[in-house]
This record gives C-alpha cells, structure tokens and sequence, in this order.
DNA sequence: CGACGGACATTGGTCCGACCAATTTCATGA
DNA sequence: TCATGAAATTGGTCGGACCAATGTCCGTCG
C-alpha cells in the first residue's frame, strides 16, 4: 500500500508550509491519483478516469439524458474498440479474454456477473492498444453502473454470454469487422433491453 | 465577467476559515469551473474539458504517442457524431456550420483558419445532440492544436474546405451514412498528411 | 481637456502555530 | 492469546500576519 509521507514531514522536507502541501495533494487528489483519509494519510491509486466522469455529472446532470447519451459514446468507442483489437490483441491479451468469459459463465450471482462484464470491457479496450478508449470507458462504466446492473438483472448473463464470445471469437480470429459487428450489435441489444424496461 | 466574492469575504459568510474557501476554490478550478489570478479573483468559466486534457496528458506522456492514439480517438467518435447529427441537426445548426464554413474560406492566414476548423468540429458535436461527444471532442482538440496547425500549414486550407462541405451537404440532406463517410475520409486524409510530414 | 504615472486598496499566495477529529499503533491486562 | 484503551500519528480547520500581483483612483503634466 503505497503512501504518501505525512504532510508536515513534506513541508518540512520542501521548505514550504504546510498549505502548499495541503493543496498540492488537492490538485492530485482530483486528478485521481490520490486518495486521502483522515488518520491514515495519502495513498497512490490509478483513478485517472474520475476527473471525467466528474465533469460529466455537471454537463449532464440529469440521469436519465446521462445514459441515453452514454449509450451512444459506447456504441461509438467500443466497436472500434473491438476492431482495434482483432488486428493487434497479443495472445495474452486474448487469453486473458477468454480467462474472463469463462469466470461469467461460472458467476454465482448478479454481483459477481456485473463486476466480471465490466472486466470484460475494460480488458477490450486494454487489447485495443489505446489508453484514451480505456480512459473514456472506464469513466463511462461507472456512470453506466446501476443501468447494467438492470439490464443483468432482467435478462439474465445468458445473453451477454453468447454476445462476449462472438466478440473474442472474431478478436482471436483476427476479424476486425465482425469484431466490431459483434459489438455494435451487443451494444443495440444491451440498449434495447434496457429501454424496454423503462 | 462573472467574478467570486474574495476569500476573505465568502470565509466569513460560510462561517469557515479562509483555507476551507481556498481549497474548496482550488476544487472548481481543478473541475475546469473557475479561473483564478491573484490580484483579481476567481471568474466563473467553461472548461470542463480541462479535466479530461489532464488526464491524458498524464497517462500518454509521449506527445507523439498522444497524436496517434488522438486520431484513432477522433475516427472512432467524429464519423458517429456526425452521422448523428446528419439525423438531428437543427435548420440553425446546419446554418451555424454553412456559417463557420464561410468564414473559413474568407480566412486570410493560416492561425484564424485553425480557429475557425476548430470551431467548426465543435460545432458539428454541438449538432449531434451528444454532451459527451463535445466534451470529448473539446479536450482532444486542444491535444491535436499542434498537429492541426503543422497539417493546415503544409497542405493549406482548400482541402479542409471541401472536406468541411462534403460533410454539411450530407448533414444538410439529412444523409447519416454519407455523413459519416464524409467526416471519416477527412480525418483519414487529415492523418496521412500529418503522418508523411514526419 | 486628456493621457500618463504613482500611491493606495483589493485580492490571491504563503507561512506559522495551535487545536480538533479520525485512524493507527501498541502496551497492558484479563 | 486476544481484547481493550491510552497514546502517537495524521489529516482537517482556524486565525492572524505578511508578501505579491492586480486593479483603482487621483493628481500631475503635456
């Protein structure tokens, strides 16, 4: 558990006072990099996505218009994601996929298959070999947190199953198109659901 | 020129010490809310993109890395927008972009023309109904400034223009698909050009 | 009369020392 | 051995003082 020294030890150390030090850890603190608690001190994290998904709650405070266009983002990052990804994965990358899938399919519970779809997007957009998707996607999972936890909730992991695995098939196939085909037409599914049930 | 009250002032209205008001304030700069200089005070600004900036500043240090990853980025999010926007732009918004295309052509130098294409992307994300899609778009931007500014500067201006009009014809005839396509082959060709440069 | 310049007020930036509150650490005793 | 609670550690807040940059205003000079 990396930390930060304290903060008068820092002041001492830098031959500032003590506020500078305080707002110094501000400002990362904001930028995700840090995550401060009373009593314990200042931890290193990697939370670079939270920033954004902070500006999104102001532009778009209302949660409903949040999702409609968070769906749209989605379907216009992640199929160019997948794509990405059929033409440059690693085996690693794809392996670790498949390590992914086989956990859904073994999930118990709702929880564990939400916590465990999620992986699965952010490890697409890690094999796509460009960290700006990863950035965006992991601020855009967040705020889409509580819808997919409905959309799961209704229909089952059965189908995101089935979807997740055409997805790495044409990955592993090196098919860039019917990456993206696979997709998108996860994606519109995944909407479609979930607007049915609103 | 909206401006805050002083520290001083706001600390004794909240009942707080003035460092709680300085920190709370660092907070809202850090978000891209406020502007502060010393001197005059924070004034309340628009650059929710900042966040988002930072962030990948940070997590792709490499500037030539960066422009590469931002195009990508721009492929996968520019062609969606506009065929979004190509499905619901307004009879002003097609108006604004005819507008903007207008000055960019009346352009006499090189630095007003980056302005005004700057304006112009903007413009077109505004049209396609999407916040996050202009949120996004705004941050990248102010990454590609640069790039921008060396590929105008070599190939001139003319081929932006008739990309630029490709792109609001369709919009303006309410055709998604050729508005993406238009909008693809510009950043497409935008990028070579960038790329045979080096 | 108007433009320039300098004194003064305003405002953010920094420092110091003290105290409060949450957490961790650790010695003590059952 | 483990639970308990006191003490140390660490972040959170306060108040006052002074520095530095900026803005304001008034008097002087052309």
């Amino acid at each position: 558990m990396p930390t930060l020294p304290a903060e008068r030890k820092l002041a001492e150390q830098f031959g500032v006072g003590r506020g500078v030090i305080r707002e110094s850890i501000k400002r990362l603190e904001m930028q995700g990099l840090l995550e401060v608690r009373q009593g314990s001190g200042a931890r290193i994290v990697d939370k670079l996505h939270r920033p954004l998904n902070s500006s999104l709650e102001i532009l778009i405070p209302d949660l409903k218009e949040r999702l409609r266009q968070l769906n749209e983002t989605r379907l216009a990052i992640e199929p160019e994601a997948a794509r990405l990804a059929a033409l440059r994965a690693t085996p690693a990358e794809v392996a670790r996929l498949w390590e992914i899938q086989e956990r859904l399919v073994q999930a118990r519970n709702n929880s564990i298959a939400i916590t465990i779809d999620l992986e699965f997007h952010r490890a697409l957009a890690e094999a796509s070999g460009n960290l700006m998707f990863r950035l965006i996607l992991d601020s855009l999972a967040e705020i889409g947190l509580e819808s997919r936890r409905r959309t799961i909730g209704r229909i089952g992991k059965q189908t995101a199953i089935e979807h997740h695995a055409a997805v790495i098939r044409a990955i592993d196939a090196h098919d860039p198109a019917a990456a993206a085909a696979a997709m998108k037409h996860h994606l519109v599914a995944a909407w479609k659901d979930l607007e049915s049930a609103a």
